[in-house]
DNA sequence: ATCCATCATGAACCCTGGTTCACGTTAATG
DNA sequence: CATTAACGTGAACCAGGGTTCATGATGGAT
């Protein structure tokens, strides 16, 4: 019944080295990067590209399905590393500053991913990463250091608007701005009654 | 000398309707709307979007530099209004909720702005904005509500990367966070030393 | 060593979308 | 009213880039 035979060990190759390529070559020069250029920088022919994914779409979509995957493996690291014993707002803020830099390096492949119609992908993966965020946040709740009404969403929400094509010195600086929005000991001053 | 007519009363009506039915169709159909649809939209034809503007770049740059007026607008009406005694704080929270609005709207002008190489435009609108908004954090540092090394770009950094293609609702959480991050009575929890 | 299914190649195809231009219209001037 | 420069029109043009396909190469099973 398996008439499916295992795949050539070159078209492996060649699939991881296409993924790399792309993704590679959408961040440097923008996401209307032609197949031919990420075709030239995989070291294969076009018709290569189209072999192992029918469309542009599809590699994109391929690419940004890694880039998923990569976010909820960061967001589980970090939840275990509670187990160690170290603070949940640090693993929130290492987890934002992780993202956000590999984010940086996807902007542009979240840019084409949208300019192409991005589809469904890797449910799975996402389901993983807000599972983990969500002991993170509820562990700094419970430590006092995060704000009580903040919820996944809202790590979502901020991590997705990101900056991304700024300096590190700028992102560093969004961090630390988006950070104080989080943590506790604060409420809007201008929200309170005039004392 | 002055050999220059008045230009012609419907060439004015006409380049108003480009310009409207530009920001309107690509905020509709996203940054890739052809110049066909925003010619039909404005109920001209192709040609007469390139008399008044010679590529479609300009064109987009055009509808760029409104929005960066209507900025620099909304950012000295609030100042303005600091004389009649409202606090900076207020102000500056209405001026970003005003913006992110504005730019949930422009959203996809910018995208495309960006894939054509947006270029240096009204340099004089931009620093109108930023001279009120100097004014408006001085005002609220000075009130004590806005943290002393918040700055100008970091207001540029935030509304930058304001959702904009979130729900009202996404929006005005985002706006509740970063608020939190910029006035006072907080340092984040995990970077004073254990009390 | 042989064979074949899988895979790679890249020139050619085609369609989308920005841009042009020769020709009709129309608003301003006198 | 006549004249003309400014303006509007839209079919046609052209380049870029995604996609295809006939042909050749190669890894793996016998």
């Amino acid at each position: 019944m398996a008439q499916t035979r295992a795949p050539r060990a070159d078209a492996v190759r060649n699939r991881k080295k296409i993924l790399d390529a792309a993704r590679e070559q959408i961040t440097l020069h923008g996401p209307d990067t032609g197949m031919d250029e990420i075709a030239a920088a995989a070291g294969v022919a076009v018709g290569t590209l189209y072999r192992h994914f029918p469309t542009k779409t599809d590699l994109v979509a391929a690419v940004v399905a890694e880039y998923i995957t990569h976010v909820a493996e960061a967001a589980e690291g970090s939840r275990e590393r509670l187990a160690s014993g170290s603070r949940a707002v640090d693993e929130i803020s290492d987890f934002l500053a992780r993202v956000t830099e590999a984010t940086a390096t996807n902007h542009a492949v979240k840019a084409a991913a949208r300019a192409l119609g991005a589809e469904p992908v890797d449910r799975d993966a996402e389901a993983r990463a807000a599972a983990a965020l969500a002991a993170l946040i509820q562990a700094g709740q419970a430590d006092g250091d995060i704000h009580q009404d903040v919820t996944v969403d809202d790590i979502y929400l901020l991590f997705s608007t990101a900056p991304t094509d700024q300096p590190p010195a700028a992102r560093a600086r969004w961090l630390s701005l988006v950070l104080t929005g989080l943590t506790t000991h604060t409420r809007t001053a201008h929200e309170k009654p005039a004392s």
